[in-house]
RNA sequence: GGGUCCGUAGCUCAACAGGCAGAGCACCCGGCUGUUAACCGGGGGGUUGCAGGUUCGAGUCCUGCCGGGCCCGCCA
């Protein structure tokens, strides 16, 4: 008998198989009993007729628990009134394993939802729960998408190293690592000045990995430990970028749209706020952005901002709720800007950046930029940003050393996939979440 | 770092003004041949987060500690 998926079950339509999974739920009528089983592929119902079974495995249906791993074989049949369409009338049933202890989480009652600090113990059995296996997939198809993307226009992979010995941007809080003799090191917070140097070798280059902030920030936006894909490309300007920025959004959400539609029905997503998502995006200014502000807080908005800062959460929703789609926002002022974005040269107090404003309030998904590629320009704003000098100089020889015009941008995978799903928090999008207050399990 | 709210059964929640800790789900037993968060009947289950204090009496009031939620700042 052919061991199968249940996702796979469309292509075993009228044949007898075997299916190794999880007792999800159960359900009878007496002489008729239903097994939803799952399997880690999909979820599927089995029926179970006394009058066409042998006692003792018909009698099992008593005995069995939430997440006992069963192994059932019988017909697979499309049937109407089967959850996801398709049905296994059970020939036999055997129970592999029994669970020891009442499943700590309860199965599917809204009004019995533990309350998130408490799934969050228990995150490594959450993650068997409908909902969560919807949005791990979804999370899934975003990385792979990602990846079709950039193979599909050639850019080479190219890993920077986790281990640094410094501060990319010199304002956030590093994770210290004790690194043998040579004392601290730290746990990178991006790879993008080594991409830099990647993008001067291999022309155009990505870094798909975990990234570290030891920022204790409480927020639905934030993680210690997040994944972040950075591309930078050699001879590309803030233009270029902000065009592949754009592509790449758009591409991730029709892959989603595409391949992930039963997850994002089973998470009660509003696919026409994803199906909006269409090129172009709205490019505006800083200064543009500030004028949509003002505008606001006319109205009656409540709105503390002053020009010259960045945009808080609140200010980035205000204005993120005038689009349909991700905002482009360009030209920020120089001093809320890192030391590598290259002024902009019809404004110097300005720099060439761009941060793409996901909608729904999901916040900055992009910041990018094109960098600064002046010897002199560059070494002197690490001068005044109080750098340590000998720690970039490798850096500043990328500009020595036949220095082009480049751009690159990173995208938070956490908080894109938190848009695609419509979940409330980043920390539900990522299987093991890392916040300041949580580290197990 | 700042603000704010909450800890009662495995889970979600009740418990008047301080007066015998209770219900639904889960679990166990029984019933029901198409259930869809099934349903119906019965049963077991508690050091009310921890430590003190006030009181004849504390889940309830006070103090401290521990654990957690939400919002903001910083960012992706």
């Amino acid at each position: 008998m052919e061991k199968v998926w249940i996702e796979d079950l469309a292509e075993h339509v009228g044949e007898e198989v075997e299916i190794r999974g999880w007792l999800f739920n159960k359900r009878s009528a007496g002489k008729i009993h239903f097994l939803i089983i799952r399997d880690g592929t999909g979820f599927v119902q089995a029926v179970m007729l006394k009058s066409d079974l042998p006692e003792e495995v018909f009698n099992l249906y008593d005995t069995l628990t939430y997440e006992d791993a069963v192994v059932i074989r019988g017909t697979v049949r499309r049937d109407k009134r089967a959850p996801g369409g398709y049905e296994i009338t059970l020939k036999d049933l055997e129970v592999y394993s029994k669970s020891l202890d009442t499943y700590p989480i309860p199965k599917v009652r809204p009004e019995n939802v533990p309350d998130i600090g408490k799934l969050f113990k228990f995150r490594h059995l959450w993650i068997r729960s409908r909902k969560q296996w919807a949005t791990l997939r979804i999370r899934d198809e975003v990385e792979r998408a990602i990846h079709d993307f950039f193979g599909s226009r050639k850019f080479v992979r190219f890993d920077p190293p986790i281990f640094t010995p410094a501060s990319v941007e010199g304002t956030t809080t590093l994770f210290p690592v004790n690194y043998f003799e040579k004392g601290e090191v730290y746990l990178t917070q991006s790879g993008q000045l080594y991409l830099e140097a990647g993008a001067m070798a291999l022309g155009k280059v990505y870094s798909f990995g975990p990234t570290f902030r030891a920022e204790k920030s409480r927020t639905r936006r934030h993680l210690t430990e997040f994944w972040m894909v950075e591309p930078e490309v050699a001879w590309a300007t803030l233009e270029d970028i902000m065009e592949l920025a754009e592509d790449l959004v758009v591409y991730i959400v029709e892959r989603v749209l595409e391949n992930r539609r039963t997850e994002l029905e089973i998470l009660n997503r509003d696919l026409s706020k994803l199906e909006a998502v269409k090129k172009p995006f709205p490019r505006i200014t800083y200064d543009e952005a500030v004028r949509i502000l003002m505008e606001e807080k006319e109205k009656g908005r409540d709105i503390d901002f002053r020009y010259g800062e960045d945009f808080g959460s609140d200010e980035e929703t205000v204005i993120s709720e005038r689009y349909d789609r991700p905002v482009m926002i360009t030209r920020y002022p120089r001093k809320i800007k890192p030391f590598y974005m290259k002024p902009d040269p019809e404004d110097p107090e300005k720099v060439l950046c761009v941060d793409v404003i996901a909608p729904e309030g999901y916040g900055e998904i992009i910041g990018g930029s094109q960098r600064e590629d002046d010897y002199e320009a560059l070494l002197q704003r690490i001068r005044e940003e109080g750098l340590p000098e000998e720690e970039y100089s490798w850096y500043l020889d990328l500009r020595k050393y036949g220095s082009v015009p480049h751009s690159g941008f990173g995208l938070g995978v956490e908080r894109t996939v938190a848009w695609m799903t419509g979940a409330s928090h980043v920390r539900e999008v990522i299987p093991f979440a890392r916040t300041p207050d949580r580290i197990r399990p």
